[in-house]
DNA sequence: CACCACCCCTGGACGC
DNA sequence: TGCGTCCAGGGGTGGT
């Protein structure tokens, strides 16, 4: 489930194939991938569109949405959805084409012969091609919020003004503020001592504030960690992460709340499981 | 327009 | 051991 900091933790882990070519591309199924054109109508995918004959340039992220652009400007997205990952596999260990792990559906082979692997069991992932960072930006990233790890309390009580829906529907959409998923959502509803139900204007500006530097402070201190391994999360080398020893609630419901000792609730918000402290997290402000 | 339910998918946990 | 059932949830879509 990888969220901002376990994507971030990808990024900085890939960023050894900058100014590797990547001498082949191959699509192993093609229905993960979608490519665009400049002014963002939808094309057929081919090699080229997955970077084959390009450079790497750069490695982009923005909330949980990763991108590599190359030397000629192409842009390739990558969306991991749940269960998505990718893996660098050296060039010192021989890997026939038939040693390739289950669920892998993209494969780049780059001129020292390393590769990288895209693999998704569970394919909520996937790719998208684009001809120019340009066209990433205008056609694909222009629809998400601010980044979550910089979040400022202005911009967090623009997205809140006029939203009545509860602040957890709030942070998980990634038109709002981009990069925050269901464990972080709940991380920093609970640092920040905001119950995830109430109802996003009414938060008050100190609240505002205690949000914004709250998931800042999570989602910063979960990167430095390594980010969160709950089942499967691994970065592109295949390093776990440790951010989950530090989780106060997600994944412990009716365990004792961290401050007050009183077992934690959970419940269903926005079809997603929602874990908190009825008396550290008021549902109305104190 | 704002918001929400539903759906896609597979591996793993759990009960019998 | 093996099988059935349920759950995890990001994001697109269609409905209210």
């Amino acid at each position: 489930m990888p969220e901002l900091p376990e994507v971030e933790r990808v990024r900085l882990s890939l960023k050894s194939i900058r100014r590797r070519t990547i001498v082949r591309a191959k699509l192993l199924r093609a229905d993960i991938a979608a490519s665009f054109s400049e002014s963002g109508r939808a094309r057929s995918t081919t090699p080229s569109h997955l970077l084959q004959g390009a450079t790497i340039s750069t490695l982009l992220r923005r909330g949980k949405q990763l991108a590599i652009t190359t030397t000629d400007n192409r842009a390739l997205c990558i969306q991991f959805g749940m269960s998505g990952r990718m893996l660098l596999q050296t060039s010192d260990i021989p890997h026939p084409t038939s040693d390739i792990p289950k669920h892998t559906h993209a494969l780049w082979t780059f001129d020292d012969n390393s590769r990288l692997l895209f693999i998704d069991p569970r394919r909520f992932g996937g790719l998208a091609a684009y001809p120019s960072s340009d066209a990433l930006l205008t056609h694909r990233w222009s629809t998400l919020g601010p980044d979550a790890l910089a979040i400022t309390a202005h911009d967090l009580a623009a997205a809140c003004k006029d939203a009545h829906r509860p602040i957890k529907s709030l942070l998980l959409d990634q038109s709002a503020l981009a990069g925050v998923g269901n464990i972080y959502a709940d991380e920093s509803l609970f640092l920040a001592r905001v119950h995830p139900a109430r109802s996003a204007h009414s938060l008050a500006p100190k609240e505002l504030t205690a949000l914004a530097s709250a998931i800042r402070f999570i989602l910063q201190q979960a990167v430095r960690a390594g980010g969160s391994t709950i089942r499967s999360y691994l970065d592109a080398t295949g390093s776990t992460g440790s951010a989950q020893n530090d989780h106060k609630v997600y994944g412990r419901a009716n365990e004792p709340c961290t401050i007050c000792r009183r077992p934690l609730s959970s419940s269903r918000l926005v079809q997603r499981a929602t874990v908190f402290c009825v008396t550290c997290q008021p549902r109305r402000p104190a």
